[in-house]
DNA sequence: GCAATACCTGACTAAAATACTTGGTTATTG
DNA sequence: CAATAACCAAGTATTTTAGTCAGGTATTGC
């Protein structure tokens, strides 16, 4: 697994999704300017996330996105997944190069990692986050100061 | 927090020290050699872990780098953190384009995700590492038998 | 003192990945 | 049939990564 901004762009998109699914088809240009993301590129998110099985689509006009499963069988895991699948596999097993096992050893590390992130990914829902999105923003004051507190940073794992 | 090869090597290169250390300053050219990475690129990684103090340099002729601590006490988190520092800091908190709350809250799960990685990496020290690298080592053979079977586990979390 | 060793430093570069954009096509509705 | 919106392929600009190059500087043993 690997996280890069495209993963969190669809998540958010995502959740968006999960917030007005109530309405019928989301066109992704409703969701392009409600989360100042590029068109195109949301198009090009969404043939990932459909091709996961995450979303439907309806076309023609009055078309867009809907969620294809409730957004509490929705998990974070398959969303990043989806978009940014790396189909890595970087294992020595098969290559002779592996010096003394040290790198087998950090191979094996890395792998626990992933599996440790992954469980964490797959315990967080759609349903959850766009809850918590709703009481976010009826308290959007508040966030400023909370974030400056503790210090977010963005996580990246490759390979 | 990033995780690139680049943290990798580093922690392979810390593992390689760990099993050599008894032996005096370890030159890195030695390493070098043993761990098929480039002297230069291993000069750049040991600059920045003697500045986050996990390694001490003995210059001149016979000199080379010795652990600044026991390696039970050396995290890899430390070694990953002083390789890849990631002065990212993607907040929003500052920025007036966090619409309605939905950019915050994936912020905040990233945020946590960081802590969940970063837990898992405190946990794990040198001396774990590179103890299993020793009986790895002697049981080579093994190896990837082992790693086509179980999908390797050996989850160590500690807080 | 003078080589040889080995750490140290900064700038530079090739390659890869990322984050997009461009320019279309196809299906559906009113 | 015209507007809408999903679909699709390719290209490109930027950034990051991984690594090199070309010099230093400190220390040691002969």
């Amino acid at each position: 697994m690997k996280l890069t901004a495209k993963g969190r762009y669809a998540v958010t998109a995502m959740v968006d999704l999960a917030l007005n699914e109530d309405r019928g088809p989301i066109s992704l240009s409703e969701i392009a300017e409600r989360q100042s993301i590029s068109l195109p590129y949301l198009e090009q998110l969404f043939a990932k996330l459909k091709r996961s099985q995450l979303v439907e689509s309806v076309r023609g006009p009055g078309g867009g996105y809907c969620l294809s499963r409730d957004s509490k069988a929705i998990f974070v895991a398959e969303i990043v997944g989806s978009v940014d699948e790396t189909v890595d596999a970087t294992r020595c097993a098969g290559k002779g190069d592996c010096q003394g096992g040290e790198m087998c050893l950090t191979h094996e590390l890395w792998s626990d990692l992933n599996d440790q992130i992954h469980n964490f990914l797959k315990g967080v829902d759609l349903a959850s986050l766009a809850e918590k999105s709703m009481s976010r923003r009826l308290t959007a004051n508040k966030i400023a100061a909370e974030h400056s507190q503790n210090g977010i940073a963005t996580v990246q794992i490759l390979d």
